[in-house]
DNA sequence: CTTTACATGTAACTCGTTACATGATTAA
DNA sequence: TTAATCATGTAACGAGTTACATGTAAAG
């Protein structure tokens, strides 16, 4: 039930529409929580239902109107003793490791190239992350509190990133010595 | 869909029972991949049906009869080609660390405690691969090649914690130094 | 002329969780 | 006698994905 949460959380300080929210779990939310469009024009619609959202029309020219939507003041209630419930630990799974479990002779160079491509992504995600600290998080003893616990949230996206890169690394050396060992 | 393929990973080696696969998603399998006795079951009837498993009925006394599963030709088949399809990224969702982009003076105290808490919770994993890697990984030089595969998904959920111990470190002293200074 | 960005939705389906359901044996 | 381990399932619900559906404007 996490994702009516995510969007509260994103609502906070602005009024964001659907789209905007979209784009909010590619970025800085997204470090953490994602969800297509899809998901979040349904859960947008639940929340209004339940009131823990308002919505307002905007219309603009040269571009489609677009619905802004707001934190209601029961919507903040909810968020705040969201926080006070235990999270539950949150299952980790990742489908290229579990490949791992079948590394063979046939398909050890594959596999290799798969870790490439994921190193790619990460420092992507990671390159993104720096801009974020560079940015708004270059000086987190200034921040106000809600911005320390981002700031927390950011490291905690880079320093998963970093150790991923080092892994990487160390996984790519040992494919290429099987490699040539068994090629 | 990567239950079915995590289920025939687990099958490479041994025919194992719904209850012995369960427990693989708590140790060594579940480092990056869990599932619930219910999906577990479910998935089993299913992969049967489709002949990627084949299952007979193991009489015990003293306790309940068992029925033991076995991976067939076809089922060989699916996972080794399951391995060559590209692996989307695999989304990294946490409700804890969603948590901190609310945080204020009045959850500051709470959000350390869910920390620690996390910290323990990962503490006892870390322990668990310890023991995998002193006992049949010490060596993974030595390793037959699946063991190396085995070994570097273990290496991965290994530094993965050991990253999140120094996150929660960083992250106590953090919300520690705000509460006395705002407490 | 084609792609990207802007903008919002529905329908069908699969995946995953929670609750329900049963029952024997062993260790504390 | 109470809890833990062994052992297998169904039903209902909620979460998440994929496919379908539409349309304008700006940039290359």
């Amino acid at each position: 039930m996490a994702l009516s949460h995510a969007i509260l959380t994103a609502l906070i300080e602005d009024e964001l529409s659907g789209y905007d929210l979209a784009k909010a779990f590619e970025t800085s939310l997204g470090i953490f929580w994602q969800a297509s469009h899809q998901q979040i024009y349904q859960e947008l619609r639940k929340l209004t239902e339940k009131g823990l959202l308002s919505k307002r029309q905007v219309e603009q020219n040269g571009r489609p109107n677009k619905i802004l939507y707001g934190i209601t003041v029961q919507g903040r209630g909810a968020l705040d003793s969201w926080v006070f419930q235990t999270a539950k630990t949150q299952p980790r799974k990742d489908e290229l490791m579990l490949k791992f479990y079948s590394l063979n002779k046939s398909n050890v160079a594959h596999l290799a190239l798969e870790v490439e491509r994921r190193r790619e992504q990460v420092m992507q995600r990671l390159y993104l992350y720096e801009k974020l600290r560079r940015g708004d998080y270059s000086k987190p003893e200034e921040l106000p509190l809600r911005r320390k616990g981002v700031y927390l949230a950011l490291m905690a996206g880079m320093s998963e990133g970093q150790y991923f890169l080092q892994w990487c690394d160390m996984a790519l050396n040992m494919l290429r010595t099987v490699e040539e060992g068994d090629g």
